[in-house]
RNA sequence: GCCGAAGUGGCGGAAUGGUAGACGCGCCGGUCUCAAAAACCGGUGGGGGCAACCCCGUGUCGGUUCGACUCCGACCUUCGGCACCA
């Protein structure tokens, strides 16, 4: 959808205000952030972009009201770093290099050439001098030397992990390139392999990851994610005794939080996967379970997770002890145990798991109530309960409630040695290899003689060879570029083969926020003489999209650098704030294929930065999102119109004009108004207390019902306040009243709560609660003279007479409320 | 299925438990104009009434309260997130 006909005239020429004010900005480095200066520091940080090749109107969302912020805590008196950088390396790039011949570096750096333009013409407060791009050594050589670090620390380690293979492309896939599990390039259905990849132990930081109660000002949304992400559960590792088979292992452990049901255990279920299958197979079921394990390992890892698949799973011929209760149960093989979480064995509760009973009935084996319900009429329920009730059918635990059940068997089991307490965790540690081009180089060579060696720090960075062939050839691009490969061992001089696997981009994004302080520093990722001053970031934006990926690396990689002693502080971001999404004119996600893309560049072309900048602030709240509207800008428009005339009023022509207290009132309770509500991002409520304002201001002007002093001091005001939301056309009023250049450097102003004060108030009159009449009377009017008042009103009347008046609710200032019978 | 957020005029939305609909869009009427656009002024939740006013009204049904868009319970719908986590 193009931009719809648009019908306002604008009065005065934006493009031109914008391009002067940006070029002075500029020239005069008015937004250049300065370490040494001693106003208090904030840091207020927007999610850097991916350098994707446009800046969309998703972009000045995200960046026109931060700016705005960025800016009202600037006139607050703070020294204020908002830096901007780019997300440069992913995997865009490269496929723009294979389907347009284009080298990704190129591609990236004409991206952000362009992108630069663009961010420019916003009017925000960006110190370009601090821009960082992830993609060019000076920046990632300091990824490969905080790898270096995390692999000194134990926190980087190697493993088998599977990935994403397209047959047909013989070529790695990221997750986001599957479709229905297929690639989405050919459609050919995905298999999976192993490789030898690079992990990061954020595992070990799981228990301090959940720790965020009184450190983290963010919204419960994103941490309850967090916390669901990272998944914390507390069980007991219960072992079931299979010594009968003579194998290596003597038992099978199993992870559960719910030990209190484990005399209705009537089966256990391994994952295919679990390496005691084979040994537990009798030699009558061996075709079966080989068959189904097979089947298992060819299923892929998407269609193994689909929703409301069937449970399946096979006998493996074998049993195993539970030990509390000495009865032996079958042994399954199921695929709705997962290998990865837990000990890769569940015990099988089918009365009090909804999993668990599904397989127990599609399999035929019984169901045991241990857990009664309040009032259970001791049939079998339709589900599992999964509710708390009384111990039955429970051996010695039998009439305790299934908390005392749970404590007592757990001290139970660990007196006899069956098992003990254990935590288990859904986060998996953070796998960082990719197996692409466009990526930071992990530091990593490998000797047939010294095994996985770290390349010296004095060696980084390990350049990303500008000449690989990054076309999918089925093997990493890098491994293809044996001038990147082949290397002397740093340890002892052989011939060895460097790693050619890059790192994830996150790996980027975990740390940025550092590199800002002191962009340029070279002997380190940041200069500690100035980091601690300003971080962690006070305020954080972005969208909500990143609530756990990003988010939980950037937290783990603080606390890791923390305990390395790089830095003194736990988290990198204070506080968060989420913006919504910014829909179509039609009320849906703008994408191409519905048409409904707004082009910001053209709408900035034609009303000005401030226009959008306004508008995008007035939608609604910014943490909500909304639509976009090409009609709806109009009255943004307008009002900057409006404002642009009554902002250059002469103030002479008042001179008889009459004071007016009423005035100054409004201006005062503005300016708080204002004030508060660009504090807490409501930017939409505070644009409009602005507009009251003006339409008030408009009126007196019109009935010369205001002093010339008065005037001059809320045109001050209103300039100052508008400044943050429209830097351009506010800078250009503040000249045209002759004020000081600048006005973005003015402080913001200040209100009188004496002044907001009204003489009189409107005090609203209900009977039973309607609304029956309202009374102009003096803000200090007592209870008794408001409600003599209240029911001496000839409104009023009709409604009591002859009726008992009860009592009388009053509020000062508000309303009095006759309650009669 | 679970977790989270949200349901208010024709539209975006506003409202510390106290005048529902601020502000803006749109629409209607007017001024200006040959005319239109722009601009400016006025009106605009629904129903009734000549009018003063009255009744109804914040997804649905209940509850708490002198008073509920707001708090509580149940339900419906929409949007986000997670999804066999033992």
């Amino acid at each position: 959808m193009q931009t719809a006909p648009r019908h306002v005239e604008l009065r005065y020429d934006p493009a031109a205000i914008d391009q002067k004010w940006q070029q002075r900005w500029a020239d005069d480095q008015i937004y250049h952030v300065d370490d040494a200066d001693p106003r208090p520091k904030w840091y207020e940080l927007t999610m850097y972009p991916y350098p994707s090749g446009d800046l969309h109107i998703g972009h000045w969302y995200a960046m026109a009201p931060s700016d705005c912020h960025a800016r009202f805590r600037r006139m607050q008196g703070y020294n204020v770093l908002h830096p901007i950088g780019f997300d440069a390396f992913g995997l865009p790039a490269e496929n723009a290099a294979i389907s347009r011949g284009i080298h990704p570096y190129q591609w990236t750096m004409d991206n952000i050439q362009n992108m630069r333009g663009q961010l420019r013409s916003m009017g925000t407060i960006y110190d370009w001098e601090r821009e960082i791009i992830c993609c060019l050594p000076e920046y990632y050589r300091w990824n490969q030397w905080f790898f270096l670090q995390l692999y000194r620390q134990g926190l980087a380690y190697r493993a088998q992990a599977p990935v994403v293979w397209c047959p047909s492309c013989q070529t790695v896939l990221a997750n986001e390139q599957v479709l229905n599990g297929n690639c989405e390039r050919c459609s050919t259905p995905i298999t999976r392999r192993d490789l030898e990849q690079w992990f990061l132990r954020i595992t070990d930081y799981a228990d301090q990851l959940l720790d965020f109660d009184g450190l983290l000002d963010w919204p419960e949304k994103i941490l309850t994610m967090q916390r669901n992400w990272i998944g914390r559960s507390d069980g007991v590792d219960i072992s079931f005794d299979i010594a009968e088979y003579g194998l290596d292992a003597s038992e099978i452990r199993t992870f559960t939080t719910r030990i209190d049901t484990i005399f209705g255990v009537t089966f256990l279920a391994l994952a295919p996967e679990n390496p005691l299958v084979a040994g537990l197979t009798t030699d009558q079921r061996r075709a079966d379970v080989a068959a189904y394990v097979e089947q298992a390992r060819q299923t892929s890892e998407v269609d193994r997770l689909a929703a409301d698949k069937e449970k399946t799973g096979v006998f493996l011929g074998s049993y195993a002890v539970n030990r509390l209760n000495g009865e032996r149960v079958p042994i399954f093989a199921a695929d709705y145990v997962l290998t990865t979480y837990g000990t890769g064995a569940v015990m099988g509760v089918p009365a009090h798991d909804a999993r668990d009973l599904d397989f127990a009935r599609k399999y035929g084996l019984p169901v045991r109530t241990v857990i009664a319900p309040i009032e259970w009429d001791g049939r079998e329920p339709a589900q599992a309960y999964v509710g708390d009730g009384f111990m039955t059918d429970s051996g010695p635990y039998d009439g305790m409630t299934n908390q005392e059940g749970t404590e007592a068997i757990s001290n139970d089991v660990e007196r006899a040695g069956w098992g003990r307490r254990a935590v288990s965790y859904r986060i998996r540690d953070w796998l960082i290899s990719r197996q692409r081009y466009w990526g930071t180089p992990i530091p990593m060579v490998y000797c047939a003689q010294c095994g996985t060696v770290p390349v010296p720090e004095d060696q980084l960075p390990v350049l990303l060879p500008p000449d690989a062939d990054f076309r999918p050839t089925g093997e990493s691009p890098l491994a293809a570029n044996a001038g990147f490969v082949n290397v002397p061992c740093p340890n002892c001089g052989i011939p060895a083969r460097r790693e050619t696997d890059t790192m994830d981009t996150f790996f980027d994004s975990s740390w940025y926020m550092l590199r800002y302080v002191s962009p340029r520093h070279e002997s380190g990722p940041f200069d500690p003489a100035t980091i601690e001053g300003w971080a962690p970031v006070d305020q954080y934006t972005g969208g909500a999209e990143h609530a756990v990926m990003h988010l939980l690396y950037a937290r783990f990689f603080i606390k890791a650098l923390r305990d390395m002693g790089l830095i003194g502080f736990d988290e990198p971001f204070l506080r968060l704030y989420n913006q919504g999404v910014i829909l179509g004119e039609d009320h849906d996600k703008m994408s191409k294929s519905k048409g409904n893309v707004v082009n910001p560049d053209d709408v900035v072309g034609e009303m000005g930065a401030d226009a959008v900048r306004c508008f995008l602030m007035f939608i609604g709240p910014w943490d909500q999102g909304g639509p976009w509207s090409n009609v709806g800008i109009n009255g943004i428009a307008r009002w900057l119109n409006r404002v642009w005339a009554l902002m250059q009023h002469d103030a002479n022509q008042l001179a008889g004009g009459d004071s007016n207290d009423e005035t100054l009132r409004i201006l005062h309770r503005t300016i708080r108004k204002c004030h508060n509500d660009l504090d807490r991002f409501k930017f939409n409520t505070a644009i409009a207390s602005l507009m009251e304002f003006s339409n008030h201001l408009s009126k007196v002007w019109g009935e010369s019902a205001v002093d010339a002093a008065t005037w001059r001091e809320c045109v001050r005001a209103f300039l100052v306040m508008l400044a943050p939301i429209a830097p351009h056309l506010a800078e250009e009023l503040w000249e045209r009243n002759g004020l000081p250049y600048s006005i973005h450097q003015q402080p913001f102003p200040e209100w009188d709560e004496s002044l907001t004060a009204e003489e009189t108030v409107t005090l609203v009159v209900q009977v039973n609660g309607r609304l029956r009449d309202r009374m102009e009377v003096p803000v200090d009017i007592d209870q008794a003279t408001a409600q003599e008042l209240a029911l001496a009103s000839p409104r009023v009347q009709p409604y009591t007479d002859g009726k008992t008046v009860n009592r009388a609710i009053y509020v000062p200032g508000k309303l009095v409320n006759v309650v009669v019978a």
